[in-house]
DNA sequence: CGTAACTTTGATTTGGGTCAACCGCGGTGG
DNA sequence: CCACCGCGGTTGACCCAAATCAAAGTTACG
């Protein structure tokens, strides 16, 4: 297990403020049905910003100031283990949400750091709390997020953490593909962190899958995927 | 992997309606802080229960009618994997909530069933519905419980699917002994599907540490725990 | 008292961990 | 322009923890 700890210093560049009325992704995002006179009662600044590969969007004990909803982009959440490892419980693609807990004044219970360029929204959590109180829309909506939130955890739990290296490699992989069976993928040391299993083992069976043709990478960390092969793997064995 | 599925028929004993203004898990409960004139608006029924071991509080797939809180006792949340394995993705005990996700109409995501002999209150989806409208209270408590079943799955993603057998075995029992140092335990079989393992491997590891004096069996699946050694266990290898 | 369910133990196999070397590529500085 | 790094990915050799297969205790109970 990997002791070392990056600590990498907040890379963001800012985009301007966001408006979320005319939002790309407003049906899948967290003011997906908030109406026009709701819009009305944010005063504070929902800063739209873009991060890094490497970069973190919050750390662990940081003051809970903001949740981020993700636009585009791939993040990880990282928690580390008592012997310094650390141990990726979930990873945030277009529409989650990050960081969830500060809108109840929590503290952060991740590192929250993006894999690929992340485009995202930081909304202070002022604006949260006062939109939560005044209207049933984002109440419901910071519910559904949150049931979200477990589903996933869950998921990774089962889906990635059970199984052989070969069938949780395979999972990962259908849970990142697009609909053209095409998708991004990262760092064979995150890919060991997600799917609980060492580096190298990660890199093996990829680079396997990729021999056996099962998956056809394009350029670098970019692969074309045989779906229907990695589903027959990640039941089977 | 196990592949037998036992479909337990529910067998509850009816208690009585609940007193919530006179219960004893008050502080800890779903309805810790609600006022008098709070309680006045829940007109439906809300039932105590007992529910033994080994039969469900609810399958995956029921009508989402109701949420449980568990007054005593221990409940497993298990998921079904597609080959017709079973993996436990949470543990809840006296205080926790099962079901949340009925509150908000989605179907429920687990099955549920008693370990110990589990007292419980069944709170009807409408209760919940209604009172989270009228009440801020409610709301607040409803989101903390969110929150903590997130936190609570990334700990078993952690603390329970990361690490030798051996480490795993101490940091359930560590999640499960009282301030005395003492805890009651379950079958070898339960404990190889929270931490991932086999059958045979959980038992092998907990004769062994009985056998080594960490563990001290007062009577069957009852057991006197050396805190500290098994702490140095659960961090170390 | 017998049978079923669960735990423990043994023998054997193996998937994946560990340690170490090597490859290819993009930077960087002489 | 090219030699030198350094980093991420890949591969090999070896080893060990845990899975698997099998059987013998234990306990509970009709």
């Amino acid at each position: 297990m990997d002791m070392s700890v990056k600590k990498t210093s907040i890379n963001a560049a800012w985009r301007g403020l966001a408006n979320c009325r005319g939002c790309g992704i407003r049906e899948s995002a967290l003011f997906a049905d908030l109406t026009e006179s709701d819009f009305n009662l944010i005063h504070l600044p929902i800063d739209e910003m873009t991060v890094a590969p490497g970069a973190a969007l919050y750390h662990v004990g940081d003051e809970p100031t903001a949740l981020f909803t993700v636009r585009g982009g791939l993040v990880k959440l990282v928690q580390y283990l008592p012997n310094g490892g650390q141990r990726i419980v979930r990873l945030l693609r277009t529409g989650d949400t990050a960081g969830l807990e500060a809108a109840l004044g929590e503290p952060y219970r991740h590192t929250a750091i993006a894999i690929h360029p992340v485009l995202t929204c930081r909304i202070p959590r002022a604006v949260i709390q006062r939109l939560s109180e005044e209207t049933q829309h984002l109440h419901q909506q910071l519910m559904r997020r949150w049931h979200q939130a477990v589903e996933r955890a869950d998921a990774f739990l089962v889906e990635l953490g059970t199984g052989s290296a070969r069938a949780r490699v395979a999972r990962l992989f259908l849970t990142l593909v697009d609909d053209h069976g095409e998708c991004d993928f990262f760092g064979r040391e995150d890919v060991g962190a997600v799917l609980g299993i060492t580096t190298e083992t990660a890199s093996r069976v990829v680079a396997e899958l990729k021999r056996q043709g099962l998956l056809n990478e394009m350029r670098p960390n970019r692969f074309h995927c045989n779906v229907d092969a990695l589903r027959d793997l990640a039941d089977g064995p």
